[in-house]
DNA sequence: ATGTATACATAATTTTCTTATGCATAATAG
DNA sequence: CTATTATGCATAAGAAAATTATGTATACAT
């Protein structure tokens, strides 16, 4: 994750938004389309993704299906009936959280006294 | 912190900001800004917030002023110089993780290709 | 042959936070 | 007048989430 701790926290929610977008993903695939959408900013390490993917999978919300494509594993994951419920909840926190965030960076100008 | 992991990771952010901002705060005035600033939705803890608050001092990030108002202590947190240069660092991380994860929950829609 | 890309996994350690305390003064509520 | 809440600091134990460092294996390019 480059050098910036504040995607810490993130990577669930991360996770289940684009499982929820696209169906079903495998990990690989997920970090490959996160370094795309970000630019390249955001690389999630191997260490980070498959114990969250094993967790989210524990916790009932992602199902898998093992497939071996050209010769090699892909465990390909997707949004359980609960995850998807959970997925609604985190994707509010998350725009929450942004706007409390932004709020935090540019705050709303004092009202101008001078009349 | 409510119950939202997200914010794992931008306390020491929230604190340079609201410094450069207000010139200088004691800590607990910290808890009750953010706490005004994000609708009550984010409380500091003191067991988050004493702890950052003497690791970016001891990083040379901040100056502290201890002072004795109505016969209760307070420690004035302000900036150093160099503490200012690293706040506009961590503001511009700040900004681009927040375009990063605007992008994830609402990204670009793919081109139409119904024509 | 060597490195890069694809694909999974885990163990040790670090960072960051929560939870639980502890101390102390001031103001308010019962 | 006493108990609770607010103000103000601090730290210790533990949990959660990440980094870093490995390990295995196949495919492709140099």
């Amino acid at each position: 994750m480059k050098n910036s701790q504040l995607y810490k926290g993130s990577l669930n929610t991360i996770i289940m938004k684009l499982l929820e977008e696209n169906g079903r993903m495998y990990g690989y695939e997920i970090t490959q389309k996160v370094k795309l959408i970000t630019a390249g900013e955001l690389n999630i390490t191997e260490g980070a993704l498959y114990p969250a993917l094993h967790k989210l999978e524990a916790d009932g919300f992602l199902d898998v299906e093992v497939e071996k494509v050209d010769n090699r594993l892909r465990k390909y994951y997707k949004l359980t009936e609960n995850g998807q419920k959970e997925t609604v909840n985190r994707l509010a926190e998350l725009e929450e959280f942004i706007r409390n965030m932004q709020n935090l960076v540019n705050p709303a100008p004092k009202p101008d006294l001078q009349f």
